[in-house]
DNA sequence: AGAACTTATGTGTATATACTCATAAGTTCT
DNA sequence: AGAACTTATGAGTATATACACATAAGTTCT
């Protein structure tokens, strides 16, 4: 017998969590690249500068955690930060498997360099997104991150 | 004159729309991925396939444009399709400079075998985040995408 | 028609991403 | 203490991403 052609109906498709959460991701972050641009960072590494700040001394694990980010991911973004010299890192003293991520002078320089460019861009991102709206979104992101 | 040392309050940066548009799009990623592992494509080429299908046949230029991507970053996604086989390409009949995409038969196939897994991890997406809410959210994605 | 301009695409290069596998350090169990 | 297990990380590999530059085809202007 022959199958009867499938007939799918794709209308759904173009809601695509997965494709949609990508795009966001795409539109935002060459928005935000180009107001930082002066800075000399890109976007990612602002992110990645702004939590060392918050978390220094940490772990690849912990800050991978915190970022969402696979730990293989960080450590070559953190290798790239500590190339040019935005932080350094040594072996845990306790746990000589962990390596220690720490901030440096520059890496902070150039945070503070970079922050009001942010800022400015973020209060553009609330013209088209809503701050209260967008604020739950992301609590409602990291309360969710470890679901998927 | 010492300066005064800069005070700055980061407590807005863990809102930044472009750590949470990312960190979002690689947690909605991998769960996606995870969902349809056995159709053999990822999340990535399952919207490319479902937009094919349903523009088909496209440019380059076109199809980037309705995924919100760099066309030379849709340029060498399309050649790792067409290197499996999933879709082909030609240049344009009325313009040479164009290339025309198009999938095929195995590339149909794909998409029809990913399409029930898609439609489950949507489903299974829809528990976390709110279907109408995010189609509202979707929505002022793509009208907004050119903002940025 | 030929020059100047525009447009569609590809290439070179660099970062981002994450899976699998490898290794070394720490922990637990006997 | 030594074996078995667990954990923190790095390396190999592959895809995703996008900027700057290059090229060829199409269009417009004179």
């Amino acid at each position: 017998m022959l199958h009867k052609a499938k007939n799918i109906d794709y209308d759904e498709v173009p809601y695509c969590a997965c494709l949609n959460s990508r795009k966001l991701a795409r539109a935002v972050t060459s928005f935000f690249e180009r107001k930082i641009k002066h800075a000399e960072i890109n976007g990612n590494q602002f992110s990645l500068l702004a939590a060392l700040n918050r978390m220094q001394p940490v772990t690849v694990n912990r800050l991978a955690g915190q970022l969402g980010m696979d730990r293989t991911t960080l450590s070559r973004n953190v290798n790239l930060l500590e190339r040019d010299g935005l932080c350094d890192s040594q072996p845990g003293r306790e746990d000589k498997r962990q390596r220690e991520i720490s901030l440096t002078k520059k890496g902070k320089e150039s945070l503070e360099k970079a922050y009001p460019l942010w800022k400015e861009a973020q209060e553009e991102f609330y013209k088209i997104f809503d701050e209260i709206e967008w604020k739950k979104y992301v609590s409602k992101i990291n309360e969710n991150i470890e679901e998927f």
